[in-house]
DNA sequence: CCCTGAAACTTACGATGTAAGCTTACGTAG
DNA sequence: CTACGTAAGCTTACATCGTAAGTTTCAGGG
């Protein structure tokens, strides 16, 4: 009579917790109501996390398994340049991980096959232990650095415009002649770029940055 | 008879929040034991703050104001170096900021006092607007991505031995030859390293990543 | 002396994470 | 077919949270 309901699982769990920072943001995900998304009570979720801790480490592992590791048939600028563009789309795609997977560092086997692979095209490349470990950690800081910003911007990209102007009272233009120049700048030159897609809007400025970094790593492989 | 209660100010508040998160970290901080450390109930903060988010708005305000601003007689790169190393160091000192600072972009005296002498000092070295935006994402982006990276690494830094031995046995050595490989390399590195203060466990790479950024940067500057 | 206004305190409400116990459904052993 | 153990759900309950609303306290000015 009652419909069957679907099992819950681990993997159900995880998954719609997902979908609901996606769609709600991760600070309104609560374990009720992401029960009440699954049909359920929210204490029957802790029949498969032992709490919500480990449900914010699960979307972060969900998340992880996201990104293409990097080829190994290409050359080492090449497969990293690959594998950042796929961390820095993933995490424009989920707007909350960004800041999640950096503050929480659990180790998993996702991230332990996501390291190993990264550090091994360095090896591989030639880069020294040491050079590998700098690298990466170059590397890493950059793509979360980078979109963290991209995605905590004050504005949507699609109305930067708008919030310029908003913001461009506050700015007293000759306490802050620079950046009263750079915000008229900025509302031009995207006014100009806004047919580009507007999730793309800084890919750009990604692009250039990744072009620097590898070219400063490069001299570190020789080493 | 009773005795004369200091007047609680806003200021008071926000210094005595940024005192607790340092102590007892930012998640744990509610409203009502910041009024217990203030010896007041919670419900008086709401007399010089609005919510518990413009005290969060308030405290990252305070780390910004903490910023060394880019000194005005120095070869841009030195400015910029020295900024970036006060950023750092202040960022290491409030552990909880780095996620903040860059999660709760409000517009503010500070930050826009902060921004138009990061600006300013690359304008007047010579790069273009559009370089200096760029330019000013990408310090920015390496700064808060490295020490984010840095301030929640799952491990104490002065028991990173320690914690890399307890990681070890997760780690198949045969599935994960290369990550294997860096982690025995990281607990002969730093055991060796372990003499100088652990605080700065980070700096050499912190300081390598500034030199690659800025001589990246010396060629935009260029253009 | 009382009035006023600011700044504290008190109470109360809905939301949260989760411990503890209870109920139900179902696969398997007898 | 029945009995029962177990997994997976539900219910209740509690401490803690942010904060709305109302009340008290008290210093300073008329």
């Amino acid at each position: 009579m009652a419909p069957p309901r679907a099992p819950l699982t681990r993997e159900r769990v995880l998954r719609a917790a997902v979908a609901f920072a996606d769609e709600n943001g991760i600070e309104s995900l609560s374990m009720r109501k992401l029960g009440q998304k699954l049909g359920v009570e929210a204490m029957s979720l802790y029949n498969h996390v032992a709490n919500k801790d480990e449900i914010l480490d699960g979307i972060v592992e969900m998340v992880v398994a996201e990104f293409a590791l990097p080829s190994e048939g290409d050359p080492w600028e090449v497969a990293l340049r690959k594998t950042a563009r796929s961390i820095h789309e993933v995490l424009l795609r989920h707007p909350w991980a960004a800041a999640l997977v950096e503050s929480r560092v659990t180790p998993s086997a996702v991230r332990f096959r996501y390291s190993d692979a990264l550090i091994g095209t360095l090896r591989r490349a030639g880069f020294s232990i040491e050079a590998a470990f700098k690298a990466q950690l170059m590397v890493s800081s950059f793509i979360y650095g980078f979109t963290l910003q991209e995605v905590s911007w004050p504005f949507d990209q699609d109305k930067l415009q708008d919030a310029a102007a908003t913001l461009q009272p506050q700015v007293a233009p000759d306490e802050h002649p620079y950046l009263t120049e750079m915000i008229g700048w900025i509302v031009q030159h995207r006014a100009l770029n806004a047919n580009l897609q507007d999730a793309r809007a800084f890919e750009s400025e990604f692009e250039l940055g990744l072009d620097l970094i590898f070219e400063g790593l490069e001299k570190l492989r020789h080493r």
